[in-house]
DNA sequence: CCAATTCGAGAACAGTGCTCTTGACAGGTC
DNA sequence: GACCTGTCAAGAGCACTGTTCTCGAATTGG
């Protein structure tokens, strides 16, 4: 067993350096990196590689899934650094954290939330990971609710077929949340990817010299839509 | 001259097709569109292309040029549609016609806002286009604030940092608008973005089925953010 | 020590964007 | 009518891609 686990760690390594090379490329070429390229790299025939991922796709996939493993851990990370009764602190540290991933790997964070890939079809495993940091965000609102610290906006406005939709998300994902805020919690979340996408891929406004700052606002603008107590 | 704009009109007629059959495409190959595979849709040789359009970039241009004029028409005129008092169903318009359009025209708002093609630089000819959705939307703002239907917020919430960047955006742009007000309309155009890029190419939260009224609400929470009234 | 497994390399196939050359037309001019 | 001139499509070719297959070498388990 000894063998066999040298073997497999060098197998390893070999995986690791393989990932490690892509993820170099991946801020070059984008979502169409070259297998080729990577082999070049790595000093082996483009043949070889195929020994260690059946496909580029998949090659692709498990890049994508550890981004999303790198991304959640982050922001829960930094979700769990603040005291828990601090919600409009959690809030911030969440957010911040997110985009501060995204700025440090720009280019897996396009793999993540930029337009698809044509033919690629994300597998199921990446549904759960991609599902972590909207629900840190929402699990902030959640516990705001629990401590008395938050309360629900008015269901009034809610037409109906949105608020029985809302229900049936916040039942699987977020038991006892009302519609309403879930409503503003996913505001919140659309909000928080739209400027980092804008950042990060849009032509940012020009005169956006403090880019910090107008983040910190703009997240500060959805804490008091949601109605995190400041 | 007849003649010559005989031979002129059959090229701008190639033309047309060639970009038609390139917008097929780009249905199923995204962003990476095959040249030779519209050229053998027209039944031509891949290298006859190169008779319209210098480079398989420059076709892509075209494309995301055309895009953002046609996005941004349907946009202005769902807008002028609109009673000018009315900012409320100015603001719905507006939004709901960028959602059309988005989910008519899946593949070229990927093209627009999606993750950047790699190697690809956008010209400075898009910058006019691009701006004028989200413009449409501030200008519901601003004519709101000159009809004094519309109370701006409280600029004291602002960092002085970002309120001189909106200052110097808002001076540029809509002269007159209160930087925190012109936050809050950034804010919308963000969420709308956000709205739609999760719906078009998000994995959308499975138990939405009413997709409809799910964006309206949405939209109808950045309109009382900005303050237009009910 | 030997059979079994694993690994890397090389060749090959079909496809890509792009360039260059060649030949076939149509327009206008002498 | 003959003669340029500009335009167009086609074909060959280059360098590249993902993927598969085969073959020889290395390593491992029994």
């Amino acid at each position: 067993m000894v063998a066999n686990s040298l073997r497999a760690r060098v197998r390893a390594e070999m995986i690791d350096e393989i990932k490690a090379a892509a993820r170099r490329h991946l801020a070059t070429d984008g979502a169409n990196l070259s297998l080729r390229a990577v082999a070049r790299e790595l000093g082996m025939a483009s043949s070889a590689i195929y020994r260690y991922f059946p496909s580029r796709d998949d090659l692709l996939t498990t890049l994508i899934l550890e981004a999303y493993v790198a991304l959640g851990d982050a922001v829960e990370a930094a979700d769990a650094a603040v005291d828990r009764d601090d919600l409009r602190g959690r809030w911030f540290a969440s957010c911040r954290a997110a985009r501060a991933w995204a700025l440090a790997n720009p280019s897996e964070y396009a793999l993540l939330y930029g337009s698809p890939v044509p033919g690629y079809a994300a597998p199921d495993d990446t549904v759960e990971p991609a599902m972590r940091p909207p629900m840190t965000l929402l699990g902030i609102a959640r516990d705001g609710l629990a401590a008395g610290q938050l309360t629900p906006p008015p269901a009034a406005d809610l037409p109906q077929p949105v608020r029985d939709d809302l229900a049936d998300i916040a039942a699987s994902l977020v038991p006892g949340m009302p519609a309403a805020l879930l409503a503003r919690g996913m505001a919140g979340w659309t909000q928080l990817f739209g400027l980092i996408s804008f950042e990060l891929f849009g032509r940012i406004k020009g005169g956006l010299s403090h880019r910090d700052d107008y983040f910190d606002h703009q997240i500060a603008l959805m804490a008091d839509l949601i109605g995190l107590p400041r």
